[in-house]
DNA sequence: ATGAAAGCGCTAACAT
DNA sequence: ATGTTAGCGCTTTCAT
């Protein structure tokens, strides 16, 4: 492969000019910088990534933390992210992690051989140690989707976003609200905290027995905990899943058992996945603002990294309820989950 | 950060020393061995990427050249092959490319700069600059979905996959069939092609007048695609579309027109993704062996850049036809239409 | 079995 | 403005 040295010596000059001109330093005649550029250009030399980065201490590129089981939010988030930083002119390394601690430890082992520029977390990790090591070799982070002491986050207000959720349904005239939610992210108890909240500000009672947590916010686990749900009592008239994916899943069960959404059963999600416009229904959902999400931050990233350290804060973000055709006014009177209209 | 310079002053020993116990070479005196093993565990002494990748001159890491607007399955399918290619060890970069030239050129130039040990295609690239590169410096390449002259690629057969699923439908008594296919990729052609077979070995003619292109994969073109079809005339009683997506996009539209599916209108589609059988109705389609796909185009790979020059051939995968809910026999009891044999 | 020494390709002082 | 020099952290002959 063609190096500096070789366009060095064939156009009679040092090393450290090529290297100045191609990196647009100042301080080199104006003539020799047009040979170099041309002989680059003919040539087809580019830099050595390696080389470059051993000397600078710096390898550009940030780790993104992923679930290993990222549902399709997560997915479209990173997806975002990924071109944004690419467009700063990043590479993106992954570091897929399960909940368990071996898990951790070893993304931990990842991280630190890759001399990172930054990292960005899609997913919450436990191990203190991880954190330790973060904050000693000053490592530029930022989470997205969840908040981590001392670190910024982009997020949005999940709590009330998943309140304002529940609200619409209320104010549907649905009373009896169940909620299918999971485990193992934050976002998913604020958003059954927020559930719980809704319905306690309208009067209701709070009943731990009215929310089926699953182990993934993935669509078959919306069938899973939908079918648990219709196993327990059949006695709610909406429902309200933490994702989308886990809309899907309800939807699909209810459909199987005969229930109709909306008219049976109104179902609202969380997030405006790409399909969710798509559905049959279209799902009633809760919009985050996806490519904001990833645009900050991989901005906020980037400022860190280049020294800004003034942001330090968190970016929280405007969601919005999404009212499309998978909830309706509630018809039950007193009884619910009756026949199908007609 | 520490080093393996550290770690030989800390114990007395040569960098080689160390260096040969990290990598778990022979010639080393057990004791000293243990010691240096503890030594590495105690201080976390990791390696440094950048310095190995310069001296070994390859830098771990594959590239992976995907389309900018990669539809689920692809998505779907880049996530199988990472996590297959990280347990080999490797990192993966992106390349994400339009389809213009342009962009293809600011691709190569990438690949260019970062001496990769392999790369995979998940896009087609029609610039020969690029494959002459590619041989010339000899890069481990493996196409996946097409194929490439003297490239190993994993695939299934497509055209004979979609005669397959048009054959389905016309084993349903459907005679009239309308197609939803995409441009920009040889798989757009090659379920075109098998849409025409299926559809004159059953006697038909070959009418392009039935088969609308759209830009991409995505539902949102099955939903321009669909329109389309609709405009033209409303003389079909089934459609095949190029991938699930454009299906879902399709059958949207359908509902919208009041249009039943599969009573009214049969739909099928191609790819088998995730969402496919949550849909309302369940989605007929064909399924890729996503996982199978993933696992070979990363070990193909990987036998590749460690030397097994022995599988320069293609690997050919089987496909399912799978049939759910959106296909049913044909009620349209107009001219050429018969009954479907049971 | 082990250490010394020579780079890999590049950048950044430091001269000039 | 430009060349010289000294590494960055690692692996690998080549001696010993």
């Amino acid at each position: 492969m063609i190096s500096i040295k070789d366009i060095a010596r064939q156009l009679g000059v040092s090393p450290s000019t090529v290297s100045r001109v191609a990196n647009g330093k100042k301080h080199v005649n104006p003539v020799k910088r047009e040979q170099i550029l041309k002989m680059i250009a003919e040539t087809g030399y580019v830099p050595n990534k390696a080389a470059r980065s051993m000397v600078l201490r710096r390898s550009f590129t940030v780790g993104i933390v992923i679930p290993d089981t990222f549902n399709m939010f997560q997915r479209q988030l990173f997806s975002i992210i990924e071109r944004h930083l690419e467009s700063f002119g990043y590479h993106t390394l992954f570091f897929f992690v399960q909940f368990d601690g071996a898990s951790e430890e070893e993304c931990l082992n990842r991280v630190k051989s890759e001399k990172l520029d930054g990292l960005i977390m899609l997913q919450e990790i436990k191990d203190p140690a991880f954190y330790d090591y973060l904050s000693r070799v000053e490592l530029p982070v930022v989470t997205a989707t969840f908040c981590a002491p001392g670190i910024p986050a982009i997020h949005v207000n999940e709590e009330q976003a998943a309140m304002d959720a529940v609200t619409h349904l209320i104010g549907l005239g649905h009373r009896k609200i169940a909620m299918l939610s999971g485990s193992g992210f934050t976002f998913g108890r604020q958003r059954t905290e927020g559930f719980f909240q809704a319905l306690e500000a309208a009067g209701e009672e709070r009943d731990e027995g009215r929310v089926v947590f699953v182990r993934h916010y993935a669509a078959e686990f919306g069938m899973y905990g939908m079918r648990e749900l219709l196993l327990r009592n059949r006695d709610f008239s909406a429902v309200f899943a933490a994702t989308d994916e886990l809309a899907i899943g309800a939807i699909r069960v209810l459909r199987d058992e005969g229930l109709h959404v909306p008219e049976d059963i109104s179902v609202i999600g969380f997030d405006d996945i790409e399909i969710s416009n798509f559905m049959i229904p279209r799902l009633t959902t809760i919009r985050q603002p996806l490519w904001e999400m990833g645009e900050q931050t991989a901005l906020v990233l980037h400022r860190h990294i280049s020294g800004n350290k003034g942001g330090r804060t968190n970016t929280v973000l405007p969601y919005r309820l999404i009212i499309r055709e998978s909830t309706c006014p509630c018809r039950t009177r007193r009884k619910t989950v009756r026949m199908p209209k007609k």
